[in-house]
DNA sequence: TCCTACAATGGACAATGTCTAAGTCAAGTG
DNA sequence: CACTTGACTTAGACATTGTCCATTGTAGGA
């Protein structure tokens, strides 16, 4: 995640403390937090930082590319670092666990010119749902 | 759309005028409106009806199926009634317009069972994104 | 027609996200 | 190293979307 950070640096970006500690709560795989999320764990780490700078720094990481935002969850945004490799989610719909998959094939090959009514098609976002063996258990 | 209301009342739906007022405005094809959006227009054909109301009947479609919910949209919930006929969503990124698509293949046996994670899995939604002739033009 | 359970109402509340004015500070410059 | 400047942060007001509840209304059966 330093890589990140320096990245980030490079394309001119003031490294202040509050974008590293949002920088390091978003650090991990199979990471999917919220806004909100995000900015209770930064405030462990950084207790004066306000939730007007976690959203923009979460905006920012999103124009950069280098955080995904995927609309698994219907009330609330949810972040996604792993924007380098890509990927689709598998989401519990009981608990609302998220699980980063690699579906074989490539979805996009599969909309054909017809059904594609004049767009141009840039990019595709694919979520399974279905119940975690957490769930399924009790 | 009014087998939808003769469905609804074999299932014991009491009928309303809101419930009626809110299936003719989910009537069609490529319809995808947010909750506010469907009380709007219920609101023209009947003046008094309140915005809990409408969020109640779209929750009760949802849940006896007649309606989905989909995640298009990361601000609002929006709800497609044609829940009949499986498909997916072509969304543009600029206007935010939105087609009802049908991909060649199955997701769902896209999904290996080494990246299910142990979930029982039950259902796929794809969102493709990309620019819409319209505001490709512009 | 009358009853009663179910539905609708409206307004308070909650959750999520956006905006602004004012203060603060990172980092380049001398 | 101190200075300067414009980008960054802050707190809180505001906006949007959604939920809840006590009260009032009404669909549909007896």
């Amino acid at each position: 995640m330093s890589d990140l950070l320096e990245r980030l640096r490079d394309r001119g970006w003031r490294m202040t403390a509050q974008r590293r500690v949002v920088a390091e709560v978003l650090d991990g795989e199979h990471v999917h937090l919220t806004a909100d999320e995000v900015h209770a764990r930064a405030v462990v780490k950084l207790p004066e930082i306000s939730r007007a700078t976690v959203y923009n720094t979460l905006g920012e990481l999103v124009t950069l590319g280098e955080v995904l935002e995927v609309a698994t969850d219907k009330r609330a945004k949810r972040y996604d670092p792993n924007a380098h490799r890509p990927h689709h989610h598998l989401v519990c719909a009981r608990c609302g666990a998220i699980r980063d998959v690699h579906p074989s094939g490539d979805p996009l090959a599969d909309l054909p010119a017809s059904e594609r009514f004049g767009f141009t098609v840039s990019d595709v976002e694919v979520t399974y749902r279905g119940v975690c063996p957490n769930c399924s258990a009790a």
